[in-house]
DNA sequence: AGCATTATCTGACTTTAGTCAGATAATGCG
DNA sequence: CGCATTATCTGACTAAAGTCAGATAATGCT
């Protein structure tokens, strides 16, 4: 009754009938969900047949015929790939798209009228970030990307207001030495963003100095994503572009405050040196031989 | 990429392929998945044909093919109703026990394993339970109990767990003046434990006493069930009962430690009144004349 | 008793999903 | 160039799910 295996049995049937809920509105555009699942997986981008086909599970028959099916329908159009005329390309037409508005219109209406039916959306937001993060833990990409993306700036604005949180003085990022984006871009560094099914879930940053070393910052992890090893993941991405990049030396600065984080370096192979900058906000200065 | 809705749909997507990942493990033993739907529910207690074809939603013409299915496999039999010669009753054979037990066992080993592949399950498992009370909520049902029950048990434990962890000086049981389980049982009064789905997620007891009045005692609500108003139903249940045994003065004590209880104890037609008894730990004091 | 209602069953479908063995055409590579 | 490989398509299936119109028998109600 109230062990855990119970407990995630009881998430499973309550989410499996709201799951089936949600599969039946894809039926109410008169269309199989066969169908509809192709069409969504083209609306959001994904046009190369193959990779839908990857996607979506389904046998290359089977796919080939919701194709077909989709294209008499005029919803979408296929060509050969421009490359490769052997692979297909799909992309919505005119229709399709208004098509496919309809189904984002739906999934959106079921998402906000879930919403509205209860009052303690914030709860139960963080909670479903947390499972939506633990399931889908093994299909965590990282990305390289541009430290002024919306994806990284957003990582950065949530890791500042955790560190605002967590010190007990605050965080002011003018008072700290904020890294140029310049030394976060190649050839002098990176930056990388963890994604989890296109929420930004994570991220480091990797910056060149003229000094012989290059620093890791900005590693932050999203509080629903913990405890999937992804700052361990991070970190070892950042090192093996600092090593494609040909730098020999990492080092980093934290703070007692942040303790995941001291233990983290600890157990991967850094070493505590001496405060090598003025930065007033870290008290623990690491260094890494790669 | 952040709103709600967005992560809303993040969770539907995450929880989608998961739970198709399920259903696929109901289909390990040779069986189509209707008729392993139809053979578990029966094994979870449902009997009654009709009953379970409400609560799969199937076509009566089908259900009665996959009972057919499974009583050629050997494992239920069907009787008719002891009051009503055209419904019928389906049970498990021993065979059929033995199926539903290597599906239960799959479903637990399923369960296990997803625990097991996360470090921070009490996090993961309280998220759970409270998307599964929002998904559930409506089907919440509110059963008299008898106090000393497994499920009141558990109810009044976490209640006493909480009161320690809220109080500033803690909570001690045997300080308190905790109400004789037969002060809590009809006629005299009695005990209702809100179950969502086999978890119960509250409780309230309804004491009754010699001096002319009833009190109300150890209204709790899960943490994961708060927001749902479950509190207010829990009262207005009592209330009923009390009505229905005659009882026309209610009385409670409690504590402004807990503001949201005395919140709703002056929203729904309670008037504080002066100490009426010598407990330690209540230090408001109401009535409500039914 | 007579008649409408109810629960289940049966037969005759259709639709959807999925499988599998080739066919076809483009590509990679020695 | 020739040949293996690859991506897609087509035809010919099967299984599962679901629909619908009666048939059958028990029940409730007047």
């Amino acid at each position: 009754m109230l062990d855990p295996v119970s407990r995630v049995r009881r998430f499973n049937r309550a989410v499996t009938s709201a799951v089936g809920a949600l599969d039946t509105s894809f039926l109410g555009r008169g269309r199989p969900l066969g169908a509809a699942r192709v069409l969504n997986a083209i609306g959001h981008g994904r046009s190369d047949v193959a990779e839908i086909r990857d996607y979506l599970a389904l046998d290359s028959g089977l796919m080939s015929r919701l194709l077909r099916s989709l294209e008499d329908e005029g919803l979408i159009e296929t060509t050969a790939h421009a490359d490769d005329a052997r692979r297909r390309v799909a992309k919505l037409t005119r229709e399709g798209r208004r098509e496919f508005a309809a189904y984002e219109a739906l999934s959106n209406a079921q998402a906000e009228s879930f919403l509205a039916q209860h009052s303690q959306a914030d709860a139960l937001l963080a909670a479903m970030d947390l499972i939506a993060s633990a399931l889908t833990r093994e299909r965590v990409a990282l990305n390289e990307m541009d430290p002024q993306s919306e994806e990284a700036r957003y990582c950065l604005g949530e890791y500042y207001a955790e560190l605002g949180r967590r010190f007990k003085q605050g965080f002011d990022v003018s008072l700290s030495r904020d890294p140029d984006a310049r030394d976060m871009r190649r050839p002098r560094g990176t930056f990388m963003v963890a994604i989890s099914d296109t929420l930004p879930i994570g991220c480091v940053g990797l910056k060149g100095t003229d000094y012989g070393y290059a620093e890791i910052k900005r590693l932050w992890v999203a509080p629903a994503a913990r405890g999937l090893r992804l700052g361990r993941r991070l970190m070892d991405a950042a090192e093996d572009a600092a090593r494609g990049l040909g730098i020999t030396l990492l080092r980093l600065d934290t703070n007692s405050a942040l303790p995941e984080a001291g233990q983290l370096y600890r157990t991967t192979g850094w070493r505590e040196i001496p405060r090598f900058n003025d930065d007033p906000y870290p008290d623990l200065f690491f260094e890494k031989q790669l």
